[in-house]
DNA sequence: ATCTGGTGAATGAATAATCATTCATTATGG
DNA sequence: CCATAATGAATGATTATTCATTCACCAGAT
């Protein structure tokens, strides 16, 4: 049971983690890679962790508190829900620009969660969500975006159109236009499209 | 070698294997359960397929084959850039509501491929998100888009956004409103933002 | 200073399962 | 009959996980 958390190794290992997952992938990944690349023995993974899927969820739950905690303190110095929603856009994309690795777990493995493990509700990323709905709603209230928009359709939208995005970025060798840009026309898109 | 291709059992199989993977995932689906699905031996799968991954490859192939051509079809019916892109949206999603099965293998496999399988190109993806990027640059030779609209980023971010709503709509159980109602936010949102 | 014994972390070789794939054999149908 | 398709038990590789053992550290005793 209670493995222990907060240690400098079990944050090298999820740091090797991180990488090799983004690298091969989860399933293609073993152990002892993860081991060697974190400088540990096998075995002391599991001093760490309860098996290989508790590695991919506890790497995951971290890495998504430090980006939806980084992202609610930023937002939060917007008043303007216009302005918000920019500044989500252009942080959501620089933060993937800043860890490749992360985003590319995030990417793929958000997506398989749901059959991995059928048992996980990701809340942390109903959580990411949610931000955007949240100021959708606030936008509404204020009159500045339509009433007849759903925020559940519209974080969707919002959130799929950026994550898209990166996907490509992530995944694309040669950059052909810098992610500012990127983030610009999206959230430009988008607000024009729900603006009253 | 040339495996059969385009007989009863091997769309039987590749149904099986459409059928087991969006439940399961592809790691997680043996061999022999698709060939129990599909009511042959083990080893009949290897006289139709290569191996696992080729069964993957072969099954989005085939899949995506009829939903291009599906859709270059209906779309070519339209005129006005406008409605193409509505006509996309809807169809899209109409696509993913009437086959649940097949819309998860795309979620997750398209995505996993890049790790996947490095030598395959998606070409099948690249020009499914090509339909948008040709609709959105008619419109903008029409005069009716912006100029400033990129369209490598507007077809991701439009392709995007139908794809993050579908994902939740498979998902969930409880459909909270019906896929006709989305797919015109969605265009509508879109259209607003990228028209002159 | 030195010894002693206790504690928990760390190790990595051994284990025990799991499955994709093969292939010798059998069935089928033209 | 022959050729081709189908079978499914056996094979062989692969790997997550375990666990007996070692190691590092410290407190108290001498």
């Amino acid at each position: 049971m209670s493995k222990k958390k907060n240690t400098e190794k079990y944050y090298r290992i999820i740091q090797a983690a991180t990488k090799m997952f983004a690298r091969k992938g989860f399933y293609k990944t073993r152990i002892s890679e993860i081991a060697m690349e974190a400088q540990v023995a096998d075995g002391t993974v599991y001093i760490y962790f309860e098996n290989k899927d508790d590695i991919l969820i506890s790497l995951f739950e971290e890495q998504m508190k430090v980006v939806i905690d980084n992202m609610v303190g930023q937002i939060s110095r917007e008043d303007d829900p216009v302005k918000k929603l920019e500044k989500f856009a252009l942080i959501h994309l620089q933060l993937i620009e800043q860890n490749p690795d992360m985003a590319e777990i995030i990417q793929v493995e958000v997506r398989q969660s749901s059959k991995f493990m059928k048992e996980y509700k990701n809340e942390k990323f109903a959580q990411y969500l949610d931000l955007i709905g949240e100021i959708v709603r606030e936008g509404q209230e204020n009159g500045v975006f339509k009433k007849d928009v759903i925020p559940g359709v519209a974080k969707r939208a919002f959130f799929g159109a950026l994550d898209e995005m990166s996907r490509f970025w992530v995944l694309s060798t040669r950059k052909q236009y810098d992610i500012k840009t990127a983030a610009k026309q999206i959230s430009e898109y988008f607000l024009n499209g729900i603006q009253g």
